[in-house]
DNA sequence: AAAATTACTTACTAGTTAGTAAGTTTTGCA
DNA sequence: TGCAAAACTTACTAACTAGTAAGTAATTTT
């Protein structure tokens, strides 16, 4: 039986952090909102570092499984899929992603959570990458330059639409991919 | 003799904005920062949001003011212009831009600061819009679709790119850049 | 059944936060 | 020179922050 309260509290936690960011994550008000008490989420996580990491480790695990589970299928799917997995942010509560909320937050981040973030965002600007050059080897895809450049261009775009539609609304959001989407056609 | 101190406070608040964002900027950080003390600084700004909002109004206007400067000029011209504005931040301590702050402690920010940040980052998109449109028209630019959805695009990547690069190297940064400007040629 | 471990609660600390009221100094002006 | 307004300082508050030590109840292991 497994601590269900830990994973509670990650959950709730990573979902503030997508919210309000790392600094303003509290345990006061993770407690109150799981109906516990302070110390109880002290106990699971010692340290709100430790908490923190353990988000951004979580968050990183669910693309790694992502990931794999997409793998095989055809290039413009597994685009797709990744688009409607941000997407979801958006439509429940205006979330941005963890490694935008990481980068945004970077400067009050302990070391071991930056480096989880860059780790994390290494790992989907390759997966972008190979994505995009096989797709552009069989024909899916069309863009200018490297492979690199373009997957460095939409990572970043799609974080920052994520973010700017908190602000101008979510037309935005689907206005930026409606535009990489059209971009990539051959 | 206009108010030094006040204008002084603006300046710092702002770079801290960009550095922590807007719910860890402490008046206290502020204050011994500047030499003074806590309560001189809600002398100028009584209350947090005053001073908030002040600080994405001036950012603000500093496009505004930046945005005229270059009117006139050619399209690429004024597109190396924006350019190399985001990039001083980039190059002066891994600031973000204030749009992206703005957006990414949206879920702390008062509404009044909501609202100037979202007309602030309407005007960016609508320049850009401006630019690109009359840029394809001169064959300056090229590109599919809308100059909108071109120009939604291009802002969250840079905004997007700003923040990435704090967690994996200045040089994302200029991969992104060098993708957009590639993309643009006819 | 006893011992030990897990999962908490109670009660607290030291530090930080924005904000305020009242007093003081500095500055500009008549 | 004297008055008034501007620009502060001193001293404080109430609320919040992460974190801790000690105690308790439940569960698991021996």
């Amino acid at each position: 039986m497994r601590s269900e309260t830990k994973d509670k509290i990650a959950e709730l936690a990573t979902e503030l952090v997508q919210q309000v960011g790392y600094p303003s994550l509290s345990y006061q008000q993770i407690s109150s909102q799981l109906g516990m008490k302070n110390a109880a989420v002290h106990y699971h996580f010692p340290s709100k570092e430790d908490l923190g990491l353990d988000v951004v480790r979580r968050d990183h695990e669910v693309f790694t499984k992502f990931a794999a589970s997409v793998q095989g299928k055809g290039h413009t799917e597994q685009l797709d899929a990744f688009l409607s997995l941000y997407q979801q942010y958006l439509e429940n509560g205006n979330r941005i992603c963890m490694i935008g909320a990481s980068a945004s937050d970077y400067k009050q981040l302990p070391d071991s959570m930056r480096q989880e973030a860059a780790a994390y965002l290494t790992e989907v600007t390759g997966w972008f990458t190979r994505v995009l050059e096989a797709g552009k080897a069989d024909g899916a895809f069309h863009f200018k330059g490297s492979a690199a450049g373009k997957a460095a261009l939409m990572t970043s775009a799609l974080a920052g639409a994520l973010q700017h539609a908190r602000l101008i609304g979510n037309d935005h959001y689907l206005a930026v991919v409606a535009q990489l989407k059209l971009e990539l056609k051959p």
